[in-house]
RNA sequence: GCCAAAGUGGCGGAAUUGGUAGACGCGCUGGACUCAAAAUCCAGUCCGGCUCACACCGGGUGAGGGUUCGAGUCCCUCCUUUGGUACCA
């Protein structure tokens, strides 16, 4: 008969419930500890095997936490914004709301069956309008800001208004030179727009990725999964909000230094980031004008022999001559359908000449302006400097075309390949500059200086990183707060007209525009200002998905605050989280929108940290029995709810625990889970008699063996050492230990195998409650004090010490702990077996490591 | 292509300031209990040689080299797998 954990599971799941054992106070003088995990889209499937593997890992070190004597706190919730309920409303009509409501409610079931640890009365859901009213707010707070590059932070739109009626655009480098005479006598509308221009959430026409079938736009990592299931998504540009992100592409890269995060999450976003450093230079036009182009090797500037535009690059028109019109035309046509995506597959370069020229301020030549689908419109200015010589797209288009190589950096081999490494610059001079002898970042800092003298361009960091496309056509997700009035202006709501709610749909398709269903609400979409009294038109565009997940660890702290996000004093608590779990899929995007938007919170003096999880891992994916990603189609996805059913959800926890480390990839195993199983039944025996009751001679015995309690205390310390570190694997194996030497034995000394339940309590604690409860113990053991060890008594008083002979083990010797050396020398020397290989030849060296080995060198 | 991580028994995995490779679990083998089975308990289990057995010997951490008295651990070259990314000038 299996330990009845069907009962008991269901009995201290009621018990926590019921004493609200998981409450985490606001107040509290312990220290603190926030422990988060990444909370789940609450899907129709339900909860799979792989959600239980980062909240079970993260529930070990609560509760541990918590018997440390720290104040943690826990909390769970809902991303339930997204595509799949609002696709099933398209099929079915049925509300996203009441499918999203089942699926909380089948989550919710399922993670409070396996007994996890959270503070269930700070539950918060995305699409909660007591919720979103918030993710509305921080979107305000967004708008209403601007990027003061001078001060590196983004300040209230006011004090933009403010600097501009004062000494007018100097205060904004880039903007087209006003005085503040000039600016104050502007119309309400100019002013208005100028500052659009500046918001850090303003409306851009960008080139996007829309689906026609699904009515929506769809962010580029969507792209092939619904070309794959027939649906055509075309490129075409249009108006959408966009956030300033790249405002912090150099703070996001510099702060990602102080954080305990994987290294190569760190990585990955510093490639995201993707920081350049080069110059931008300005090629004069044949026909007047100049050409802006970015580069990051201005030390080749005499070898550029051509220019290449993006196809949209807007100066084509102005370049293209009378005779290439009509080539220029068609290629801008084919290169406008492909996908960008296309773009990146075709490896091989196509172009058209434009017929215009440039002229190389270098060398003073004229050179000819091409376009070419590998320059892309959105990286650097959209158009480069061609050096064939030194950069191997240019290189091979350059050879496509019969265009002019010309080598100005020593060390390669030219008529072979590019050379893209550093050398001597040669063929580099004109009558003011000679790069010719320098090294590479010698002549990189010359000719800067040169271009900035001449006026011709000037040193530039450049980011890969752009701006966040923060739109969706869809419905089910937080409406955009603000209102296109009819003299063109925009109108964000005020704090008080929040939450601006959904309005109720009857159907849920595409609206059969550009716009979202929304925009068939008509009623909510037509308002009239009452502060102008001009009509308005609500923007029906919502947020996309991440937004809600940009802050909810904010909203844990204070998740019912009606007036606040988040309570200031509470803030100051709780902020950072100390512990942050979840996949490595949400590597980039979520991790980096959550570090901006909590910049900017903290820019605009609403947090108070300037990054928001100090330590962060990934918990690995966890394979199907076949060891092949779990999937539908090959039958291989195993099922939460059958594993608690059969071995209850200890065995489920303590398995998903033992497997092999968190953040690794690793198959399921049905007959791992039976051994982790096997291992609670054995424990439930050690305490527990036939009948269910405490073994009496718990009750009567207790000395322990030397051999249990020096496993007990090895135990103590190994378990407490392994949740710090997150090795829960081998902190069960050490579990394990200590339960077979003190099965071996058959008293039952209760000074161990009490606080044993303790170590055992973070990872099965229904078992361990139950047993704590056992023990004659009226309360739960969630606020013991951990057990401490004596380090004094995991020593033993004898060593085994490992005898070798030119590295190879001979024999093993057991003598008196911190044995001396001599000593050590003198017995290894009279071991029989050391004696067998040492015969006939000399000890040339003897190598003693105190309490470890003896190595014998012989020759 | 580039970046990152990882390759250890039949399987999941342990072991890193360089010091007994294979903890713990699974599986397997043998035994106890049972009419029998399940469950449970005990013993064994890296591979090979030799042995009644104990002992002993050889080999062994993806491959090849190197450093060292000693390398799974450090260095070099290569191979494989996984994840990310991809014309970013």
């Amino acid at each position: 008969m299996p330990y009845p954990f069907n009962t008991i599971e269901a009995k201290w799941q009621m018990y926590w419930d019921n004493h609200h054992t998981f409450r985490t106070e606001s107040h509290s003088t312990k220290p603190k500890m926030f422990i988060l995990d990444m909370y789940p889209y609450p899907s129709g499937a339900g909860l799979h095997v792989g959600h239980p593997e980062g909240y079970t890992a993260t529930d070990i070190v609560s509760r541990y936490k918590r018997m440390r004597g720290f104040h943690v706190l826990h909390p769970m919730g809902w991303d339930a914004f997204g595509l799949p309920a609002e696709r099933y409303a398209m099929q079915t009509n049925i509300h996203p709301r009441s499918t999203t409501e089942q699926n909380i409610a089948t989550f919710r079931r399922q993670i409070k069956m396996l007994g996890l640890s959270y503070d269930w009365e700070r539950e918060v859901d995305t699409t909660d309008p007591g919720y979103y009213k918030w993710t509305q707010w921080i979107f305000l707070q967004i708008y209403n800001s601007w990027y003061d590059s001078r001060r590196q932070k983004a300040r209230p739109i006011e004090t933009l208004a403010e600097a501009l009626a004062e000494h007018g655009s100097s205060v904004l480098p880039g903007e087209p030179p006003f005085t503040a005479a000039e600016w104050n006598a502007m119309s309400r509308k100019q002013q208005h727009d100028i500052l659009a221009k500046h918001r850090l959430a303003y409306v851009a026409e960008i080139p996007v990725n829309w689906c026609e079938g699904l009515g929506t736009v769809l962010a580029n990592e969507e792209v092939d999964e619904w070309v794959e299931k027939g649906y055509t998504v075309e490129r075409r540009p249009m108006k959408q909000w966009m956030m300033r992100i790249t405002a912090y592409a150099e703070r996001l890269l510099l702060d990602a230094a102080d954080l305990d995060w994987p290294s190569s999450t760190l990585e990955q976003q510093r490639n995201w980031i993707g920081r350049s450093e080069g110059a931008e230079i300005d090629f004069p036009l044949t026909g007047g004008g100049s050409m802006r182009v970015f580069t990051t090797r201005p030390d080749t500037i005499f070898g550029a022999t051509y220019m290449v535009l993006a196809p949209e690059h807007p100066l084509v028109d102005q370049l293209t001559t009378p005779s290439q019109k009509g080539a220029v035309h068609e290629y801008r046509e084919v290169a406008r359908r492909k996908s960008e995506r296309d773009r990146d597959v075709e490896q091989d370069k196509t172009g058209v000449a434009t017929g215009g020229s440039v002229i190389n301020p270098a060398t003073g030549k004229e050179i000819p302006a091409w376009i070419a689908d590998y320059v892309l419109m959105g990286y650097g200015t959209g158009a480069i400097m061609a050096v064939p010589g030194h950069d191997e797209r240019d290189y091979a288009f350059a050879r496509k075309y019969s265009l002019p190589i010309i080598e100005v950096v020593s060390g390669g081999d030219i008529h072979r390949e590019a050379y893209t490494g550093d050398g001597k610059g040669i063929n580099s001079a004109n009558a003011e500059v000679s790069l010719n002898g320098l090294s590479t970042p010698e002549a990189k800092a010359r000719i800067n200086a040169w271009l900035v003298e001449k006026g011709y361009g000037k040193p530039v960091v450049q980011y890969k990183l752009r701006d966040w496309l923060f739109a969706r056509q869809r419905y089910w997700g937080e409406p955009i707060p603000i209102v296109h009035l009819e003299d063109g202006t925009m109108k964000p709501l005020s704090e008080k007209e929040l939450p601006l709610l959904l309005p109720d749909l009857k159907k849920f398709q595409p609206s059969g525009t550009t716009e979202s269903p929304l925009a068939l609400a008509t009623e909510w979409v037509d308002v009239a200002d009452a502060e102008t009294g001009l009509r308005g038109r609500r923007e029906t565009n919502t947020m996309p998905q991440w937004a809600g997940s940009c802050w909810y660890y904010l909203r844990f702290i204070d998740p019912r605050n009606p007036d606040m996000l988040c309570d200031p004093e509470l803030e100051r608590y709780w902020m950072p989280v100390d512990l942050y779990i979840g996949g490595s899929e949400h590597t980039v995007l979520h991790l980096m929108y959550a570090r901006f938007w909590h910049k900017v919170l903290y820019d605009l003096g609403h947090v108070s940290t300037r990054e928001p999880f100090m330590k962060l891992r990934h918990q690995g994916i966890i394979l199907g029995e076949d060891g092949r990603k779990m999937s539908k189609s090959r039958g291989n996805v195993v099922n939460p709810d059958d594993v608690v059913a059969q071995y209850g959800a200890d065995a489920m926890r303590l398995f998903e625990m033992f497997m092999g480390p968190l953040e690794e990839m690793k198959p399921w195993s049905t007959r791992g889970v039976e051994g982790v199983f096997r291992f609670l039944n054995r424990v439930w025996r050690l305490y527990m008699d036939e009948e269910g009751h405490l073994n009496p001679r718990l009750l009567s015995s207790d000395q322990p063996t030397p051999e249990l309690d020096r496993a007990y205390h090895a135990t103590v310390k190994k378990v407490g050492e392994d949740i710090e570190a997150m090795r829960f694997n081998t902190a069960i194996a050490q579990l394990m230990i200590f339960i077979n030497e003190a099965t071996k034995s058959d008293e039952r000394p209760r000074s161990v195998l009490e606080p044993f339940v303790l170590l055992l309590a973070p990872f099965a604690p229904h078992l361990a409650e139950e047993l704590w409860s056992a023990l004659g113990h009226h309360h739960s053991l969630t606020y013991e004090p951990w057990p401490a060890f004596d380090a004094a008594r995991i020593a033993s008083d004898t060593v085994e010490v490992v005898l070798q002979v030119n590295g190879k083990v001979r024999s093993k010797l057991t003598v008196p702990l911190d044995a001396s050396d001599d000593v050590l020398q003198r017995e290894a020397l009279a071991d029989e077996n050391v004696r067998r290989h040492v015969e006939g030849k000399t000890v040339v060296k003897t190598i003693v490591v105190k309490n470890k080995i003896v190595n014998l060198v012989v020759r």
